[in-house]
DNA sequence: ATATTCTTAGGCCGTCGTGT
DNA sequence: ACACGACGGCCTAAGAATAT
């Protein structure tokens, strides 16, 4: 059971997260641009009107949202930002002790703080401070970036990838074969090398940075 | 400053499903 | 067959935002 005005505010979470106004939903949905109007939501007579199952139906696949996720916004829960408004966080240099990941790139140990992440990304992101300059003109000094383990890396990413050593690394993930991965530097001089699959534990996309 | 585009409100109408 | 209710589309108008 859902009343007439949580189906309607879920529509608006549903723009909101992805950026558009609510008629930009209703066009993206392949339907009238006024489909989805505040003021079509109550007839003049002061009956309520409810968006139909196929409209419904339409803002989820093109949006990509999932029954259960609108359901949740439905009931005021936001499944992303519930979960990732707080996002363990760790410096660039205390990341290189070893206990700071599991063997998938996860985080684990107490070495992590909290942070307020004011967007919404999945429930696996963390956050990396940047420790020193190493990286300019890029990153600097403080800047933050969030990393998600759980999102497929390609060719063309910012990526984070850790060495058996424990050495973490900023680069441009340029290509990617069964044995061999080749890194640029983010910086401009997009220097290049190869290392052999074997020789990372892992490597995870950038999905956010602070700058 | 002006033109263009986007967003929103509101009225009206078409289409579809349901009940009589 | 007809009436009615309901949702979405079409249209206009106005205001806001953006581009030139």
């Amino acid at each position: 059971m859902f009343t007439h005005s949580e189906i309607w505010a879920a529509l608006d979470k549903i723009a909101e997260k992805n950026r558009l106004s609510i008629s930009g939903l209703s066009k993206r949905a392949g339907l009238d641009p006024t489909s989805f109007n505040k003021s079509k939501r109550v007839t003049g007579n002061g009956r309520l009107r409810w968006p139909s199952t196929e409209s419904v139906s339409k803002v989820l696949a093109c949006t990509g949202t999932t029954v259960e996720e609108l359901a949740s916004l439905i009931a005021g829960r936001d499944p992303d930002e519930t979960i990732s408004s707080r996002l363990p966080m760790i410096s660039f240099q205390q990341a290189t002790a070893s206990t700071c990941f599991d063997d998938a790139g996860f985080p684990i140990g107490d070495a992590w703080k909290e942070i307020t992440f004011p967007y919404h990304v999945d429930r696996y992101a963390y956050a990396l401070e940047v420790s020193d300059d190493t990286l300019l003109p890029v990153y600097r000094r403080g800047d933050v970036l969030v990393i998600s383990p759980d999102v497929h890396v390609r060719p063309g990413d910012r990526i984070v990838t850790r060495s058996h050593e424990g050495a973490l690394s900023v680069a441009v993930l340029r290509s990617l074969t069964a044995n061999s991965i080749e890194f640029t530097t983010v910086s401009p001089s997009l220097e290049s090398w190869h290392v052999s699959s074997r020789d990372i534990d892992w490597m995870a996309r950038i999905v956010w940075a602070s700058q």
